[in-house]
DNA sequence: AAAAAGCTCAACCGCACGTTA
DNA sequence: CTAACGTGCGGTTGAGCTTTT
């Protein structure tokens, strides 16, 4: 038996066994204990902070509900063409190392983006009935997908883009919380915490008053962290703006470190795109279906992918 | 209009690893 | 040095919502 496995349990897993702890969705009530507690003393130490605040919960499960939900600096709305081309471009870098991936997409969390890659791109996968990790869909990927996101956002279309009808770019949040001047139409739904997904939930329960404005952002840990700092493993910078299409150009124009079997950049696929010459290696034969069913199939005819469907003369 | 199927995403789980006492 | 504790990560689940039939 390993070590791991003769540990006596923790408290929260004594708490568990014990059935005097919460689960499942959270309330109200326990997101503003939760950010009332966080605003005032910090995060970290989530086992002690879970009950120190009041909470019967897991620490685990207030620091998810922290990171995934209740940050002031998380950016909220369906993932832009921008992010979905770093999403597509890192992934094919760092494989499901979504944590790794998140610290290049600001707001951002990893199971946002994990849930991003399962939902979108695994999806499309089954459609074309081949393996997300077979080189066939790396390269669709790398030919179609990744050179059309580059397009939109080159052509100034891609940094508000969204992929759909209401993907609209999102304010950036304010790095610290008080808001003055925010106009809100907020459910009072207690019941469940599901009040809006449009990134004012934090500032509808300061609308509310019910949670104290925290501090400014102190150079704690407190806040204002989950942005990316030092950044060893590669050069991108990222914003919102459009004119950040450029940087990300040239970004993406570096090879990656570890290529695949086509040592053609994604630049360079993206600068010989064109109707005409659209060349798929290995897309063809052994796919599920040809390229002209992927048209009805693969990406649908929701506005997300109305390229292919433009780009196959569909 | 109702039922079924599909989709999204918040939340949970188990494990691994780093830190602390 | 070691056991306990705390944290972070990737995988998975399922409730609720949307779309299709």
């Amino acid at each position: 038996m390993a070590p791991r496995d003769q540990r006596e349990m923790s408290s929260d897993e004594e708490s568990a066994a014990s059935g005097d702890l919460r689960r499942g969705p959270w309330t109200v009530e326990e997101d503003l204990l939760l950010v009332n507690y966080i605003a005032v003393h910090g995060e970290g130490r989530w086992n002690a902070l879970a009950r120190c605040a009041g909470l019967r919960r897991t620490g685990k499960s207030c620091r998810l509900r922290w990171l995934n939900y209740l940050r002031p600096d998380l950016r909220r709305g369906n993932i832009t063409a921008q992010e979905q081309l770093l999403i597509l471009e890192l992934h094919s870098r760092w494989g499901n190392r979504w944590s790794k991936i998140a610290q290049h997409l600001p707001g951002r969390t990893d199971n946002e983006i994990k849930n991003y890659w399962r939902t979108r791109v695994q999806k499309h996968a089954r459609q074309l009935n081949c393996d997300v990790n077979s080189q066939q869909f790396k390269d669709l990927m790398r030919y179609l997908w990744m050179p059309r996101l580059l397009e939109r956002i080159g052509s100034g279309d891609g940094a508000d883009v969204a992929t759909t009808a209401y993907d609209a770019p999102l304010p950036q949040l304010p790095a610290s919380w008080p808001v003055d001047d925010v106009e809100l139409s907020c459910t009072t739904d207690a019941s469940s915490s599901s009040v809006s997904t449009d990134g004012t939930y934090q500032q509808q329960l300061l609308q509310h008053q019910l949670v104290s404005p925290p501090p400014p952002p102190a150079p704690s840990a407190a806040f204002g962290e989950s942005a990316p700092s030092g950044n060893n493993e590669g050069s991108y910078s990222y914003s919102n703006s459009s004119s950040n299409a450029a940087a990300m150009w040239d970004t993406l124009c570096q090879p990656p470190p570890q290529t695949d079997c086509h040592p053609t950049t994604v630049a360079e696929t993206a600068c010989s795109w064109s109707d005409e010459s659209l060349l798929l290696p290995g897309l063809s034969g052994d796919m599920g279906m040809g390229l002209s069913e992927l048209g009805d199939t693969m990406w649908g005819a929701g506005a997300d992918d109305l390229w292919y469907t433009q780009i196959m003369g569909l």
